[in-house]
DNA sequence: CGGCGTTTTGACAGGCTTCAAGGGCCGTGG
DNA sequence: CCACGGCCCTTGAAGCCTGTCAAAACGCCG
């Protein structure tokens, strides 16, 4: 794999042992058996740190390894002939990254860091061994492509049947959510490492209406967004302007 | 299950036997190995055959079984509390439906059939079972969960970053190459049980809008559509109107 | 201080939705 | 056999929403 335009890309680096894997002090994910973890602390082959920007998934490429996100915020994005850009969701701690890489031919959308992020890398080419051995792995693997699809799933509605105000308030909401869910927020405060311009690729708008949308909405009070700074003020309000909040997953999440 | 709202659910028929399944005859698919079909056999508890309109998954409830289409066409769609519908993709033969809802909770989507549907059913907790005893069978399910969510993407980068008319041509264009490599296209032909108001629904457009920019890409003579008959006429040009052909699947794609 | 990326604002054109109404096709029932 | 209703397709008109163009303000960093 290459790691075009990284100028930090440091693979090789100290590796963290899976027991102090920072996921596995999440309360929403679930707890590796001793043999699930003995087996994955052998699958784990590497970690990778990245600066923002950094593209470590390319569209048209093969990959041969897959990601699990440790830290950090990236999001996968097509690009079309001409320049425009799609983003189809963001990435957190948790996320697996490049499945679609390892399971099929080659990358048919690229994903890049929007902060400085850590990957735990695992080699494609043994994945199926992973599955002959861990069925218990293997299953979380689907899990996690199921709960992908889901999310994108959403996302499909939004871009395609709700206003811009709702689109805007939506994927704000689901974006706390999610870092809420992983212990980001302190004080309804999040690091937001997003610009109007992500927002306005993910959501398919314009930069400029982006821009307008996003005015309508901070006159409401129910967020506040300052530099890198996003503050839920009242969380109610804006799931009334997204139209509905976000669906509790239920089920106890899995990470690899 | 329950399968309201269809008059002729006729669960406990006659099920077609693994051996005969008119899946296996299509050379896009992979071939079973002489465990796997074993297995397969004794997975597959029933079959189901729905009339156009039947809705055999709903939004919000959960589900005992996921299937595979064996034939006939369906679609997976959400719809806001004000009746907005979103399309979110297409179910064709050797397609699965419902793994979100085994893996997971309950659905997020509805499945609703497009013409007489023929379902083969696979019980929802023995898919771990699955997985435990056929590690092939288990890879092949996440491929088609990743095939899935890259069609979702593609789809996703249409409504948001494609004009009404590339949405148009590209949509069609997507389904044409589907059915194609299924054999459902006979002298450029294709029988096309679609409605406008589904395109329109899966554009993100409204009806008006579709109906017009269909009207536009008519013109062009790169296709043909009348009553219920899709024709392809210069796929060429069609691909020049969508802004890119499809790109094509090299891995041979696994059904279950 | 200068440069660059990001955020803001205004103006304007046009794409797209909505409203409205008519036509065609087909199955049902009188 | 014909009338009717339902579903789908079609077309026109009006106006909002959204994209594009342009320019300026802001903040950060070397």
């Amino acid at each position: 794999m290459s790691l075009m335009g990284n100028p930090n890309g440091k693979p090789n680096g100290q590796v963290t042992p899976c027991e102090q894997c920072p996921l596995r002090r999440l309360p929403c994910l679930r707890e590796f058996a001793p043999d699930e973890l003995e087996f994955v602390k052998r699958f784990k082959t590497d970690e990778l740190h990245l600066d923002p920007g950094a593209t470590f998934l390319r569209e048209g490429s093969r990959s041969d390894q897959l990601f699990t996100v440790l830290s950090g915020w990236a999001f996968r994005y097509k690009v079309l002939d001409d320049g425009r850009r799609q983003i189809l969701n963001f990435a957190l701690p948790a996320d697996m990254v490049g499945l679609q890489g390892a399971v099929m031919d080659e990358m048919e959308h690229s994903v890049e860091a929007l902060t400085p992020v850590v990957l735990c890398v695992l080699p494609r080419n043994r994945l199926y061994e992973l599955y002959s051995q861990f069925p218990s792995l293997a299953f979380d693997v689907t899990w996690l492509a199921a709960r992908e699809e889901q999310l994108i799933d959403e996302h499909l509605v939004s871009i395609g049947r709700r206003t811009a105000l709702e689109r805007v308030a939506y994927l704000l909401l689901h974006l706390y959510h999610r870092a809420s869910e992983l212990g980001m927020v302190k004080d309804g405060k999040l690091q937001f490492p997003i610009t109007q311009q992500h927002l306005a690729d993910a959501l398919g708008m314009s930069l400029v209406h982006t821009n307008k949308t996003l005015k309508r909405l901070l006159v409401t009070k129910s967020i506040r967004w300052q530099g890198r700074t996003f503050e839920m003020l009242d969380r109610g309000a804006l799931a009334e302007l997204a139209g509905g909040d976000i669906p509790q997953t239920r089920s106890r999440r899995p990470f690899i």
